[in-house]
DNA sequence: CTGACGATTCACT
DNA sequence: GTGAATCGTCAGC
């Protein structure tokens, strides 16, 4: 399967992306263990522009800088003191754009997965909510401003498409400090699938 | 240096 | 439905 080229991520708008990426594959090889997922729910974070996003204002620190290098590599940090949260860089330098994967439909490694999850049965829970996810593919804060097109990190087109009928748009949640930018429909899933994390 | 807090999840009532 | 977990980040002093 082809990994996504770098065009992919350096296109001018980060909507268009959050959306190509519903139905990609999310792949993992970390400690020789094969993990992935088709991509089912996503999340923008649109640059300096958005309330909800870390470099809202320009805002440049030594956590934000990995959103400010070019697109086609990761933005991971800790949420909570316990999540660690994946993010999709796009656009070319100095433009801090991401998108927040959520939620995969699992394929393979699913044995992988459910250990790494500590649970007793596989169910919707294990690869859907943003924390959820990363923990079943091993996915950590070590890899953050990594590459997305690397043997053991990368998003492949599985050949898997999504009409935009089928794309639900949905506001973001947990950021109602972002104040109006909360609302906006920054938040994708797939239509009725099964594996898309529970609307709050 | 200090303290408040978070793009969440889970156990428990 | 409610609250705890748990620690890196960031603004302010």
């Amino acid at each position: 399967m082809a990994i996504l080229p770098l065009d992919f991520y350096l296109e001018q708008s980060v909507l268009t992306i959050t959306e190509a990426l519903l139905g990609k594959l999310l792949v993992t090889r970390f400690d020789n263990q094969l993990t992935s997922g088709l991509i089912v729910e996503t999340e923008a974070y649109n640059g300096v522009n958005d309330k909800g996003c870390h470099a809202y204002n320009h805002r440049r620190t030594a956590r934000t800088e990995t959103m400010y290098k070019r697109g086609g590599i990761s933005y991971i940090y800790l949420c909570y003191g316990i999540h660690h949260l994946m993010n999709v860089v796009t656009n070319e330098a100095d433009t801090p754009h991401a998108v927040l994967i959520r939620a995969i439909e699992p394929q393979e490694g699913q044995k992988t997965m459910q250990k790494r999850r500590n649970k007793k049965k596989i169910d919707y829970t294990l690869t859907s909510g943003p924390g959820s996810m990363s923990q079943a593919l091993g996915i950590t804060t070590a890899y953050n401003g990594n590459s997305l097109r690397s043997k053991t990190f990368h998003i492949c087109d599985a050949g898997v498409n999504i009409p935009a009928e089928q794309v639900l748009r949905r506001p973001r949640v947990g950021i109602a400090y972002a104040e109006e930018d909360a609302k906006r429909p920054y938040r994708l899933s797939i239509q009725g699938n099964p594996w898309v994390s529970k609307a709050k």
